[in-house]
DNA sequence: CGTTAGCACTCTCTGGCATAGAGTGCTAAT
DNA sequence: ATTAGCACTCTATGCCAGAGAGTGCTAACG
């Protein structure tokens, strides 16, 4: 535990030096702030804070720089969450209600307010139900011997695949195909569909394997597909200013890499999350902070939105703002596809 | 028209500098190539050469480097274009194969391995039909009041969106209704859809209404979406060692920018274009040189290809990759949508 | 006449060096 | 417990000199 005059300090320093990006020093902060004590004081003070890992020198003559542990404190003990302000929500609604219909026009147009009101990097997972169930599907020839499987799944999930066929086949056999599937497999998931497929035509044995491998794949997929806003915002921070600093941070951003580098799998079920620097657990995100939510309803569609930036952040702001983005595409989420 | 030895001088430049990225001196050039002649000579061609506007001096002790007029006599009078490896070829043609069968995949595939061939960056549109023919609808409640409309176009295209209305309304409606508007529209295109929509329900009317606005959204869109990949390839180069550099690339190929900033739209309808520099009509890319194919088939489902890269770009190899994927991408559109 | 050797000149890049500025840690006094 | 004072440390900046690469010009050569 901080002594409540350390811990104050503490907060200055973090504010400080998330506003500047310089090393705050004691002298420079009792000034600014017209502390009740000399920088003498402050500098025994942060020789404990120090001491005690809250904050670390990057060499003998330079400032304060607060560690991993020093944010974790301030965003646990010291920080208050600001609530976004009116205005802003109010845009941001905005914004949302004169989106199109499309969900993926949702999803990328939450990530980029969302980096644009945190100005950093923002991920948001394209939302998934826990399992995937038929409602319908659709066999349209397009050419002699192929076919485009259309799959209707639950909660507006569209799939399709091109199918083809050992043989040329016809219009009517295709339909009399989906009319027999539809019946044998509405409201079925890939497993039960995977069990029932005895009694069947070869060519509807066929179509039927189609449906449950893509039904199976879309429910192991997890959060594979993702919306990335903002790289830029974070690419401009001081703290790139060299350009192989750059690149790394490139790498991480890199669409592939995201989904696996941020801990969506193991995140709680609702809350905001926040990894700090060394916390995370990926090698490539020490050096990052990442503040995450889940969105969607329990056990319907749920995704997850995520910041990444610099553990330099402003770690009120960001919490509040992806919870408010968070909330509102769960209503958006809900309103659309309930059922 | 230059002489011939000062062709083959130019032509030594480019390539020198292509690939060193250091301007080239007469000294250096003749003692590499063991030219038959001193450096005060080569020194008098290049002054000619950058008389004429061919290279240019970044300043008066500097070697030569050349300027966007070069670059396009290069590319037009000298230059070889080298085909692929056989090697390189199979390569990705296996990695085509083994590419799964969604449209999406492929494409993002195709920018992927362009990207990594050519080390640049590389922009490849989802193909469109010049005018979209419905083939089929499809209507199935998700709620009281609301329905997942989804088109099947020519092509395999399919389009999905909610469709809300002012009253709940049965599946066995919404079936009525699909089976009637597809007896009306198949095979038609938006135009034709608008003039048919005498003779309708309020309901009917509701839905055509929304199915024509999709088709046309979907003829008009052009090229909005692309694929983009190997930004990574390009701000690795030695031009943006400067971290101020290396942003202004990366607005260049921020995703939205794309695909105004290529001159997609002004294409002529085969083979590869080269916009060098200054030839490009968008300042933003003033500094960088582009190539670009079309591909798909002329008449049918056609897309477009780009590599994007600073002018100092190995040209010939740039040229021959293109071409080969986007042939590549003609074929695999062409066996798996023609019809 | 084309080619070439020679040379003065220009510009960039690098390393060394001195200085200013910011900050620390310690000590002794209040 | 707090603070004034001070020596010390490290970085950043500007300046300068020298090396290196390249140019442009001139005069000479076959």
């Amino acid at each position: 535990m901080l002594t409540e005059r350390r811990a104050q300090l503490l907060s200055l320093i973090v504010r400080e030096y998330v506003d500047s990006a310089l090393p705050v020093g004691s002298d420079a902060i009792v000034r600014k702030h017209e502390l009740p004590f000399s920088s003498a004081t402050i500098r025994n003070e942060m020789a404990h804070l120090e001491e005690e890992g809250y904050i670390s020198h990057p060499h003998t003559s330079a400032g304060r720089v607060p560690s991993d542990q020093g944010y974790r404190y301030y965003v646990e003990a010291l920080m208050q969450e600001s609530d976004l302000p009116r205005e802003v929500k109010r845009t941001i609604r905005h914004q949302f209600h004169q989106a199109g219909r499309e969900e993926d026009e949702w999803i990328q147009l939450a990530a980029a307010v969302l980096a644009r009101a945190v100005e950093n990097a923002a991920v948001v997972t394209v939302p998934r139900s826990a399992e995937s169930r038929l409602k319908r599907l659709e066999l349209v020839g397009i050419q002699d011997n192929a076919a485009l499987l259309v799959l209707v799944l639950h909660q507006a999930r569209v799939k399709q695949q091109v199918l083809l066929f050992p043989e040329p086949i016809e219009q009517d056999d295709l339909t009399r195909i989906s009319n027999r599937l539809n019946g044998a497999f509405a409201g079925h998931n890939a497993v039960e569909i995977g069990r029932s497929q005895a009694q069947m035509t070869q060519l509807e044995w066929h179509v039927a394997n189609a449906v449950r491998a893509i039904m199976s794949a879309s429910d192991r997929g997890g959060f594979d597909e993702a919306y990335l806003e903002g790289v830029r915002n974070v690419l401009q921070k001081p703290e790139f200013a060299t350009s192989d600093k750059m690149l790394t941070m490139l790498d991480v951003l890199e669409h592939k890499n995201l989904t696996r580098l941020l801990p969506f799998a193991s995140l709680p079920p609702e809350g905001i999350t926040v990894r700090i620097g060394a916390e995370n657990e990926e090698d490539a995100m020490r050096e990052y902070s990442v503040v995450i939510s889940p969105y969607g309803m329990p056990g319907g569609m749920m995704g997850a939105m995520a910041v990444v930036g610099p553990t330099r952040m402003h770690y009120p702001e960001t919490i509040s703002a992806v919870r408010f983005i968070a909330e509102l595409m769960s209503e958006m989420l809900a309103t659309h596809y309930d059922e």
